[in-house]
DNA sequence: CCAAAATATGAGTGAGTACTCACTATTAGT
DNA sequence: ACTAATAGTGAGTACTCACTCATATTTTGG
């Protein structure tokens, strides 16, 4: 009557049909957005026939919802705990540098989240709940402590912490939204170190401190 | 047989159906995107019958391209020339809200824009080269000057513009794109004023200069 | 005022869409 | 090997959409 269920199984996300559509709508959704794109094309791409959709989501909304469970957990909320003794500079680089592989290698789908999340209230709350509010308190937390023992200016953590991630993103938006390289292509390491120059000399506090390289 | 042109007309899309029906696109796109939107919306908003719109623009594609001519230009590529002996802090602040108020009168445009410009590789363009470089452009060589007169550090141009920009930016998305004022709501005031401190804080040649307010 | 030109209308059309369902193929239990 | 349950299929269905066009209204010029 009804399926056995594996010992470890639960919800293997990770494998099968249902995945597999997923990945397909992904692909097809990032491409010509939500309205745009077909069921037919979500089918093609998957491998499966358009009405074996159907048997996996009730509609095509569903399956845009079906994005925002374990399949983004799965994706996108991996967390970095870089609780060092190493300095700032080398931990934010690192923290940018992780968070930056991070969306390079789900760019379809964080390019899906952003358009269609001003369309979609649902996914949109999913969206901000379950990645970015959790990314943004991460790094507004170290922000905060930094500020509290006095190693930083008394800055907002909630500004400082959005302005940092906006140096980085706005790189991101305008390669992978926009331009491609077509006008400049920036080096990312360079970039990097440039935005974490510019915020460290922003915030920290002064003391005696190494001067910019020439 | 051809209508008398008035001296003072030449492209008068200040006004007149064409006007109408673009301000009706606008909103009715911006709202449900373009491949959700649909011309009996469009036709309604701007009201006038459905086949009107077919004789302003031949198709659906080219009322969104509509935009980009002379709409786009009258909306958003005013300018400001800041070429003033006030300090920098003044300067830039003042550039930032110029662009802000701009940019909040015609939030829905910019979202569509910023929206669409994935999808659609001539809006891209238009937009790219009418509006985005040229007002990079502007900061760029701002920051440009500042770093050969020795003011600011040896700091690539290119980056720090675009990374002062991110740093606003930011806010603007966040508030405007996703969340609105449900989660934090900034006061732009504030923002403003801290990540222009952030900034020059971070790219300032050192000299005697002020502390940070406590 | 009138006719002719320009403009506006909205029911109609064909292409294309999300979704259904009667059917086929595969798998699992014995 | 047989059977029942499950999974997969793709042509068909009801509907929506961009776009057309015959007709109606407004504007223009004399």
């Amino acid at each position: 009557m009804n399926r056995k269920i594996m010992p470890g199984e639960k919800k293997r996300l990770t494998t099968g049909r249902q995945k597999q559509i997923l990945d397909a709508a992904v692909k097809v959704f990032s491409q010509k957005g939500f309205s745009g794109a077909t069921t037919k094309e979500i089918a093609k791409e998957a491998g499966v026939a358009e009405g074996t959709i159907f048997r996996y989501f009730k509609t095509k909304k569903e399956i845009l919802l079906g994005l925002v469970g374990p399949y983004i957990a799965q994706s996108l909320a991996e967390t970095i705990d870089e609780t060092s003794d190493k300095s700032d500079r080398i931990v934010l680089k690192a923290v940018i540098k992780n968070r930056l592989e991070l969306i390079k290698k789900n760019i379809d789908l964080v390019r899906l989240l952003i358009t269609e999340a001003q369309f979609h209230s649902d996914l949109r709350e999913q969206f901000t709940e379950k990645i970015v509010l959790r990314s943004a308190g991460l790094l507004e937390a170290f922000i905060a402590r930094k500020v509290q023992s006095g190693e930083y200016r008394n800055i907002d953590p909630r500004i400082a912490s959005r302005a940092l991630a906006g140096m980085v993103a706005i790189f991101v938006l305008w390669k992978e939204f926009l331009f491609g390289d077509k006008y400049i292509a920036f080096d990312e390491e360079e970039v990097i170190e440039t935005v974490v120059d510019i915020f460290l000399n922003g915030i920290l506090n002064k003391r005696g401190k190494e001067a910019a390289a020439q």
